[in-house]
DNA sequence: ATGGTGGTTCAACCA
């Protein structure tokens, strides 16, 4: 089974990288983040003429995510538990199923968080505690779960070319990276770490001060898997290339092959 | 220290 995260940066702006990159990768799973629509403004057909079923859970102008899957998809679940009044869409889940192989899959988009010291900050860090919380449970129930996402935190000095450039960034707080810590010590592996220990590993180049030129990159989407899933972990990356793409998004696609 | 770019929606917000 081979699961993708992308961060599009707009499923309208994006929908023809977004149906080339699935003609050449053929996931069998994909949660799209930032889709920045509506449900009923989501190019559901475009995607479904290509084998795929589409669930949403979109919102006007900002966030929103997607899972499509040509796998049998069922029990889709919307929102991050725990969040009363939270108004943003960023988290859903849905269980996909390969043969024996039956999976919970959750696409997320964490908060960014910046700047820090304002109640962005507070509300990332509320969210990660909510995430901390939920996967607790997911992972109680002992199948295999894949969290796979725009987490919006560089997890250690090597997950960027120039890390010190990011001390003040709420990707790189402390706060964030122990969070995160404390999320994976729950038992999930991250796939990609896992595959490619070394440095030079990034899944986001900012469009400004010509950042993908320079390489100039951070890891910041990640897949977590749980132990029931890493038994299956094939292999993971990232499919860098699409980030040279003519008006690309800003993330590149993250992937993991299970079997 | 600032501004550099891009998407969505419509002057501003988010990243």
């Amino acid at each position: 089974m081979k699961i993708v995260t992308w961060n599009i940066n707009g499923v309208k702006a994006r929908l023809d990288h977004a149906l080339i990159y699935l003609r050449e990768s053929k996931p069998d799973v994909i949660g799209f983040q930032e889709i920045k629509s509506v449900d009923e403004g989501f190019p559901a057909e475009a995607f479904e003429d290509l084998g795929y079923k589409v669930a949403t859970h979109g919102q006007k102008g900002f966030n929103g995510v997607a899972i499509l899957s040509r796998l049998p998809m069922e029990d889709v679940t919307r929102g991050l538990p725990g969040g009363d009044g939270d108004e943003q869409s960023r988290y859903m889940e849905a269980t996909v199923i390969d043969g024996t192989l039956a999976v919970r899959f959750a696409t997320l988009y964490l908060p960014n968080g910046n700047p820090i010291g304002t109640d962005k900050f507070t509300y990332k860090l509320a969210w990660m505690e909510r995430l901390t919380a939920h996967a607790r449970k997911l992972l109680a129930t002992e199948m295999p779960v894949v969290l796979a996402g725009d987490y919006n935190v560089i997890p250690e000095p090597v997950d960027a070319k120039r890390p010190a450039a990011w001390t003040n960034d709420a990707l790189f707080q402390p706060e964030s990276r122990a969070m995160l810590r404390r999320i994976e010590a729950l038992g999930l592996t991250d796939a990609v770490r896992a595959c490619h220990p070394g440095p030079g590993v990034y899944t986001f180049w900012d469009y400004q001060a010509g950042a993908w030129q320079k390489d100039d990159g951070i890891r910041i989407d990640h897949i977590l898997l749980s132990p029931q899933a890493a038994d299956h972990l094939q292999a993971a990356g990232v499919d860098k290339h699409i980030r040279g793409w003519e008006k690309p998004s800003d993330h590149a696609p993250v992937w993991v092959e299970l079997g």
